[in-house]
DNA sequence: CATTTCCTTACGGAAAACCATAAGCACAAA
DNA sequence: TTTGTGCTTATGGTTTTCCGTAAGGAAATG
């Protein structure tokens, strides 16, 4: 026995293609497929409707952008919404992302069943995660596997996080004093955030405020 | 006709798949794949050897790197080697890039054949490109074909997206313009680089050096 | 040949970031 | 209570970035 219903959602037809050739290796006869995620969202709320629910659903994380409007502009959204509404729902992630941040982070927010790493034999994993998945087991691709070892070092906090988003969204450091205060988020003194983020380059090994936010960036925290 | 002997150089299997499906259609029997851009060139060479050259090489530009050493490294480069030794042999690109800059500069150092942008129907155009090259009649995905067409404002050329690399690198721009001294970059005084970089702030609605690299980064082009 | 235009470079002042030091305060241990 | 510790905040000085202005040179225009 293997799956019957089955939901496709990247937006390459080129990858698309891919994946259908590995669920037709298993004989999954039921194959939709979506380039959208607005698209994929529909086709899940109407097989939910019709009392058809997909069995899996195997998603892309980053969708380009192009003439259409779109609601959900990416995987995580995609995820975000299934799970809530249809929790029971497997999903395998499939993608280039290979941030461990990011693994880690899908795994925690929805606990997503396996997370692919697009790659030299990425058909090869992805066919072993939906077996996994099919005996109820988590799959990550060897790559990103460390994602579930906790590795506190790599850990930094909320308001950390927050302090360089705001930093990456073009706030000066006295703006995001000003910023902090209003939201009652302490430290919330010029002093402080810079102390902080003297800290926080020590700690990434970063140069200055720059190399930081792209380091972290990479890391996929922000 | 057709062509009879294909290569196919990208790192992901998916694709290759996918690319394989559409030389199937077009009847194409002999069709040899590399994962690594080293691989590909010493089946080139084999192939010179052997006589029997290849018709058409359908190549991606950017290879993750692995455990594996490698001389090329990127699509570019084993572009290069290839148009260099076997100048004759048609070339087509199919990469996630559309930039325009990257096509542009291809066309003109190498002369490619075509440049097909992966993306949501990016076999059909891929399937298009290969009729043409065929009839020797050069090809462009939509979204690029204006990389002919003379300069356009909007482009962001080679050398800005250096300085922003080296910026995300964690240099100070007195550092940069020592960095392009060095390697006679032209221009590198420390006046001309904050003059671009100011330039390139409003080019992206960038309030300061920090922000112009975030979004730089978000859009892929370092 | 003179003039215009474009680009690189130089310079100086203002703003922001960077850095070290110290004061103020809460909390826990002695 | 006193002491020590840890954290936020304050202050001042140095470096870097930001920004306007202008000088110098090369290529293009007339």
């Amino acid at each position: 026995m293997m799956f019957k219903k089955v939901l496709i959602v990247d937006d390459h037809d080129d990858i698309n293609n891919g994946v259908l050739n590995v669920l037709h290796d298993f004989e999954i006869k039921n194959i939709y497929m979506a380039q959208y995620c607005d698209d994929a969202f529909l086709k899940v709320k109407k097989a939910n409707l019709e009392n058809e629910n997909f069995d899996l659903i195997i998603t892309d994380l980053s969708f380009k952008k192009d003439y259409r409007e779109c609601k959900i502009e990416s995987g995580e959204g995609l995820i975000a919404i299934i799970k809530e509404e249809y929790p029971e729902t497997p999903i395998i992630v499939y993608s280039m992302d290979n941030r461990l941040q990011k693994v880690r982070s899908l795994i925690n927010k929805y606990q997503i069943d396996a997370y692919v790493c697009k790659d030299r034999n990425g058909s090869v994993e992805l066919s072993q995660a939906i077996k996994s998945v099919f005996e109820k087991k988590q799959f990550l691709s060897p790559q990103v596997s460390k994602a579930l070892s906790p590795k506190s070092d790599l850990e930094i906090e909320e308001y950390d996080i927050e302090l360089i988003k705001q930093l990456a969204n073009g706030l000066s450091q006295d703006e995001i004093s000003g910023l902090f205060k209003n939201n009652n988020t302490t430290p919330n003194s010029l002093s402080s955030i810079e102390k902080r983020l003297n800290r926080l380059r020590i700690q990434f090994k970063a140069n200055n405020a720059i190399h930081l936010v792209a380091i972290v960036k990479d890391l996929g925290l922000i």
